[in-house]
DNA sequence: AGCGTCAAGTTCCATTTGGAACTATTAGCG
DNA sequence: CGCTAATAGTTCCAAATGGAACTTGACGCT
């Protein structure tokens, strides 16, 4: 009744070690898994994501939708709430409550933008990049420590491929079609 | 102001293509963002689950957690509520609630562990592998696209690096620290 | 200019979520 | 054995979430 391994990948050896310190279950969706990219892109992200957010909240009081808004910010001066959403994938209903939210803290700052007038542009505050500052070296420390099994050459490689996974994004489907809806 | 880059790729070429069709913030985050596995993982990852798990929603009224664990009992019979857990990420009480109406709609059935009298054991019904069947070459379709700009080379190098990190997942620590606590 | 369509952000509200406390069973250990 | 600590799963409830409708401003077209 077992199913035949579906995974594109063929480790081998550190099988042996999945095979004893992974649930069975997460065994099975690595190696015997057609939807091998889903997983593993889900289970990795979730390991990095559920540490750093934890420790924001608890830290500063910052949901993870309020976060993600401030270090956009921090990342890119200037931004607008419909970036943040682009980027992000998180509803801007959410994220226009998580703006409010950090204008009321002080830790973002905004004004509307002469170009537009429907939107605004957003800055950080001293308080709001203070936070940024002290944030990221941690995340950074969460990644360096989950990329230590591969080698430089290897977390380059990563970097490249995904990189040219999110360049190829903006022609995949935004919906799944049972079948070419025409010829 | 402009912060140097940052990302350990430097694909070049496709940048070109990316300043045009990606909003502005998403360019940031791919080469401008110390964070760079973070942001690649949860795009990526948001771009294969949205339309998946919208279709899959409108389709039979099962909600992300819901199909979380049908999938799981697809690919395992005879798993239990903690091995979803485990392999998901899902909080436990949310599972046991998707994992209540997956019963009461007879797509799931289970039985109370022999080993184990606090654990039940899952199965699949009929109707419950008939979305399983139906639904995977969807996923796949899916995962096919998302994978068509990389050479099937490249496929097989990404499965494996990722693997690799999933393997080495059990090292990394489950909590952020500010420093080393102990010497 | 005037009008219909679209886009940025907000508000409303029903639903979902997840932390914490709880029950029942198992495991460790003197 | 008998007692405490841990674990599988459930329940409770306050809070977060996200779809849909709304407001205001921009844009295309005649």
């Amino acid at each position: 009744m077992r199913r035949a391994p579906t995974a594109v990948s063929r480790v081998g050896a550190s099988r042996e070690k999945a095979l004893k310190e992974l649930d069975p279950l997460t065994v099975t969706k690595l190696w015997d898994n057609p939807c091998w990219l889903s997983f593993r892109l889900n289970f990795i992200a979730f390991r990095f994501n559920d540490p750093v957010y934890r420790w924001i909240e608890t830290r500063y009081g910052l949901v993870r939708p309020e976060f993600v808004a401030l270090y956009a910010v921090g990342l890119r001066d200037g931004v607008a709430a419909k970036n943040i959403v682009a980027s992000s994938g998180l509803p801007k209903n959410t994220l226009s409550r998580s703006i409010q939210r950090l204008l009321q803290r002080r830790l973002l700052r905004r004004e509307t933008d002469p170009e537009d007038l429907r939107s605004f542009v957003l800055y950080l505050t001293g308080p709001g990049r203070a936070i940024f500052e002290e944030t990221m070296p941690l995340m950074i420390q969460q990644q360096t420590a989950m990329l230590s099994a591969l080698t430089d050459a290897e977390q380059r490689q990563l970097c490249e491929l995904m990189d040219k996974l999110v360049i190829a994004s903006p022609t995949w489907p935004n919906d799944l079609e049972k079948e070419g809806t025409a010829s």
